[in-house]
DNA sequence: CGGGAAGTTGAAGAGCGTCAAAAGTAGTGG
DNA sequence: CCACTACTTTTGACGCTCTTCAACTTCCCG
């Protein structure tokens, strides 16, 4: 797998030089604030298909995603599940959350992780306003993108949800500095499915359809190019 | 209409006596704080079924919603329209956007707000860490609620969706000390069914199935007699 | 080369949407 | 006070999108 090499992040080595940092929320913090940070962070990881932690469990620790792929998910009783979100280096990891965990989150690609216990990150949180005004910042664009998500699923049919989704992930990478063009998609097709509200099965049926009318082509290592990106954003909006 | 009658607060009065201000953002404020806020704030009214502010429109000013009702949605191309949230009093309005207003905001009843200027609530946001706290808090529990509704868009059948919603209205209403049985809905079946991703047509049948079934009742005013919240949350999980 | 996971494809069916019409409700003005 | 109108809600018949179930193929990685 693509994630598999060792973390470009040696343990202990100083977060200055985490190569996420201008995603994450340490980005804004003076050096000394950073050393503050760094202080109270863990490093760890979690294998391929690991969780993280469960959904309901007491939420002790927050999280910073450096490297690797994670899904974060809720299940109905009879097991149906609705993915929430994927993460990406940089991003921030137990939003939202009280003191349970209200999702799940789990390992697509091995992961790096920084983790905080919550407690420690308040505290410090409570001390650094930068910090504060980042983790709004996080969670006011994480909003943004849960709304745009229920727009997605409340309104949108099968081709449009997938449409949407290559273009907001192409949109995601290139913000991140990454190839925007093929977008690397890590997931499984079951993952996509309960992502976007389909099954497996339709989500394979639209892909092919792109693919056959030369929308996109599928490339080696989960990467899709995207070959007509206007026809994705007319398809995206259901025109 | 139930909420035409004149504002409780009246114009420049002080916010101490705010009947909402437990649930708003100005909760946690001191005298001093509040009355800075109070300064910068603006009341205006909405009447029902008027736009508050449209999708795409410079993003001037937040909101807080005193009296009445309202509610946020984003449209598609071909004019589908997903609801994202029903506000009640107490709510903040106009979080989650950035230059633009992500969504558009009407009122469904005629609606009581407090107004201020973006630019001058983040200077005070800025000057009074309690304010960041309260709005911090705020996000991030829209974001728990957008996370439900992802999970109730992407996997719930017609009835676990309507029941669902029942059951949040009402521990939303009891959260805010209002009836939380029977749970006033001011909005028509064409609100619901953009909320929750059906129709008004599969809307008004699951109402009369659950009215049929004596788990619901009807009763004047617009608002919903829970006769069975056990059958309701059994439902609501799809059990 | 072999075995299990992931992906694809087909056929049939269910759930919800669409279209249409009737019944109920509220606001308006004579 | 009632008739008129427009909106909302309900109900029915039908159809379409997506799901379900099943079989088959492809892709990995040991």
């Amino acid at each position: 797998m693509r994630e598999t090499q060792p973390s470009r992040v040696v343990l202990g080595s100083p977060c200055e030089a985490c190569p996420v940092r201008p995603f994450s929320i340490c980005s804004d913090l003076t050096i000394d604030e950073l050393a503050d940070l760094e202080r109270i962070a863990t490093k760890i990881t979690v294998n391929a298909g690991a969780p993280i932690f469960d959904e309901g469990e007491l939420a002790a620790h927050r999280y910073n995603v450096t490297n690797g792929c994670a899904r974060i998910y809720k299940l109905l009783g009879d097991g149906r599940r609705q993915i929430i979100g994927f993460l990406f280096p940089g991003d921030f990891l137990g939003l939202a959350n009280g003191e349970m965990y209200a999702y799940g989150a789990e390992a697509i690609a091995n992961c790096d992780l920084c983790r905080f216990s919550r407690r420690k990150l308040e505290d410090l949180v409570f001390r650094l306003p930068a910090l504060k005004t980042r983790l709004f910042g996080v969670a006011s664009n994480e909003l943004a993108i849960a709304q745009d998500q229920i727009l997605l699923l409340g309104r949108k049919r099968a081709k449009e949800k997938v449409a949407t989704m290559l273009l907001m992930f192409s949109k995601r990478a290139e913000r991140r500095n990454m190839s925007d063009n093929p977008v690397f998609l890590p997931m499984i097709r079951e993952d996509i499915g309960d992502y976007l509200g389909l099954t497996t099965e339709t989500v394979s049926r639209i892909i092919t359809q792109l693919k056959t009318k030369g929308v996109i082509r599928l490339e080696v290592g989960n990467n899709v190019r995207l070959l007509d990106i206007d026809a994705l954003v007319a398809m995206s909006e259901g025109f």
